[in-house]
DNA sequence: CTCACTGTACTAACACAATAATACATCAAA
DNA sequence: TTTGATGTATTATTGTGTTAGTACAGTGAG
């Protein structure tokens, strides 16, 4: 696993746990992986991981048993509706873009269908 | 001007920078403001400035005359290359990205439809 | 109980982004 | 020539992300 320097490792890391937990890697109600094995699996400092978990927790994606480990949120409707949020931002996002660029929607489409 | 703490000041002050080349706020061969000034419109430090357009320098898309100023590059195509350049990047990203949340490319245009 | 595993907390050290304050060299204009 | 503008370079300081190492408390299994 690479992390870019054009962001804080803990947030880049947050976003990767968070994809696993929208694609189903990890799914509604299962343990995550321990703080530790998850510092291992992608080389990075226990802290950075609790860091990066913390932030998932307040997005209510998952939540924590002190003594027991952290645990993806019960609730599939909550996923589903982090799923859409974040599709929902990323196109809007991607659409204010392209027209800073000066390119209007009908012409966006074009990459896309560029794009396949 | 506000900016984020997740990506470095100098990188994010680059990026804007970019953009006013590319939708012609400053112009092809056009000078741009100086550091000094720049530091005082974006309220950064001059250091900043001139990291933020050491990037845009090795982009090529502005040259410096060392006690004269900097100025935008004077061979429009150079600025149209980047912008296409740009744009099929952000496209191919937003593509992976959705793909990613698991939506696939037909959902993809009903989300760009819903976000007039 | 003992041991291994959890999350959590703390300190220390290092790297680097960012700010601040100067200083210098070069050119153009007054 | 003098003045002011330019980019550039240097040093010091601050804040914080990251790593490293250690320690503690609670739980469950053997």
């Amino acid at each position: 696993m690479k992390f870019s320097n054009e962001m804080p490792i803990y947030l880049q890391l947050s976003k990767v746990l968070a994809l696993n937990i929208v694609n189903g890697k990890y799914k509604a109600g299962e343990k995550i992986p321990s703080v530790r094995d998850l510092a291992n699996i992608y080389k990075v400092n226990p802290n950075t991981v609790q860091k990066a978990l913390s932030e998932l927790e307040n997005l209510n994606l998952i939540y924590t048993e002190r003594t027991n480990g952290k645990f993806v949120v019960k609730d599939y409707k909550v996923i589903k509706n982090y799923t859409i949020r974040l599709a929902n931002e990323m196109t809007l996002s991607y659409l204010e873009n392209m027209k800073e660029l000066g390119i209007e929607k009908k012409e966006t489409l074009k990459f896309i269908e560029r794009n396949e």
